[in-house]
DNA sequence: ACAAAAGTGTGACAACCGTCACTGTTCATC
DNA sequence: GATGAACAGTGACGGTTGTCACACTTTTGT
């Protein structure tokens, strides 16, 4: 099992702020209608790696993350997993089910501690139906995902293992906030999210990692991982660039 | 290059019925309703592999498939082709920029001489606002595509290459119309596409093809592919079941 | 009906990468 | 500051699969 379980079973109590503003979704509403939509969620706490939802289950509860960070992806029966994606405070989960009334087809963890806010699907689609800019705002992150997810069937379709591993250090660099032409990824996954990310094994990355380090290409200073050359990089995410 | 284009080069002519009744995105609606939307609607005929989106291009247009076969592709530089679905009479497609304006993500080839209507991306956009019903259907349709991708997603990260080959025999596989307890497939696809669609080469296919034909798993008889041990072929979809 | 094109079958071969089995390192927690 | 757990690095090894090359078969078009 890669992830342990947090004990709070029953989703986590209620001890925080009840307050929707984090959430870029609502934000053309007025104070009233927000506070009108606050009083029908219901408000959690959760513990990090605890599940949240899990592939499978049938209920339709939408989740809007308050505060923390959580995951979203799946397992094998072998236990290896596939992360499909990282949720930030203000962002979303769980509308597919309240959208379709079909199963879970993810599974979602926390990965720090996390606030949630909950919606019944029904109070989903209510809103949804009813109010034209939170539909519109919901068919763009739909088409979001969508398109993330065809780039990730490319690159797992077309691409070998190393230059999806660099890919995927490019699509998580950022510009070092004083020095802005160097990049840099903050903090750095480990070496298993990121595996689980590009789908391979994390041995695997360990390699890679390994000889972009001893090409100068990469350096990791404890928490941080610096990208030293940048072109480099993208020249090996891009071309068949040979592991030899 | 794989697939060669029509010369059509303008977007096909329009020399058929001006029907959209064969769309159930807008069944709900009254003779007077559709009236109108075929009003504002383009019409073409495309001869088959003609392109009729390209990736990267910025219209907005949306496309209803009234009769033919299409099917939503991408291209890496190398040549080889990532297959992402089979439109069939009745779907649509090109939602996905109407919603959000973004360049193309796939290319869309019709495979069979097609008729499509065709829609502005801001038309699209007013059918779906005024409209709850094509909402909710637009809504789950992209809910579905969703759910499709990450089960590939899975698929390309954790099987091998034979497993995904099995299963896609399996997907495509329907019961035949008077042995009911036969599977068959037919047509059959072109072990090319196929392979676009699993993400393996050509020539894995064709082995795997093989192999399975020795060991009286399927039998192909010219256009028709009959599976004759079905429960054989999931062994080797699921288990790892080797290929010794 | 025939030629050309498209699709299929198969061998040889290398490399890529996953798996297994470790050791070494860093990190939290007492 | 010690101690265990999580994380990271690395060697060995083999299987699976992609690539290249080519013969063969079926389909298509004229």
């Amino acid at each position: 099992m890669p992830t342990s379980v947090g004990k709070n079973g029953n989703g986590g109590a209620d001890d925080g702020e009840r307050s929707l503003a984090a959430v870029p979704l609502f934000s053309g509403f007025g104070k009233k209608e927000i506070g009108r939509i606050e009083a029908s969620c219901k408000w959690c706490d959760f513990e990090p790696s605890q599940k949240i939802i899990e592939r499978g289950q049938t209920e339709r509860d939408v989740y809007f993350l308050l505060a923390g960070i959580a995951h979203v992806l799946n397992f094998a029966e072998s236990g290896r997993a596939v992360d499909y994606a990282s949720l930030e405070t203000g962002e979303y989960f769980g509308e597919l089910a309240a959208i379709d009334g079909l199963p879970r087809s993810t599974t979602v963890i926390t990965r720090t501690p996390c606030r949630m806010a909950v919606l019944t699907g029904d109070a989903f689609m209510d809103l949804i139906t009813s109010h034209k800019k939170v539909a519109m705002a919901v068919f763009k992150r739909l088409a979001r995902i969508i398109r993330l997810g065809d780039e990730r069937i490319i690159d797992l379709s077309l691409l070998g293992a190393q230059q999806r591993v660099c890919l995927e250090l490019l699509r998580l660099a950022r510009p070092d906030p004083i020095v802005l032409d160097n990049l840099e990824i903050f903090p750095v996954p480990t070496q298993e999210v990121i595996a689980n990310s590009v789908g391979v094994a994390r041995e695997t990355v360990a390699r890679i990692f390994s000889r972009l380090s001893g090409d100068g290409v990469i350096e990791r200073k404890s928490k941080v991982l610096y990208i030293r050359d940048r072109n480099r990089l993208e020249e090996l995410a891009l071309e068949e660039g040979r592991m030899d």
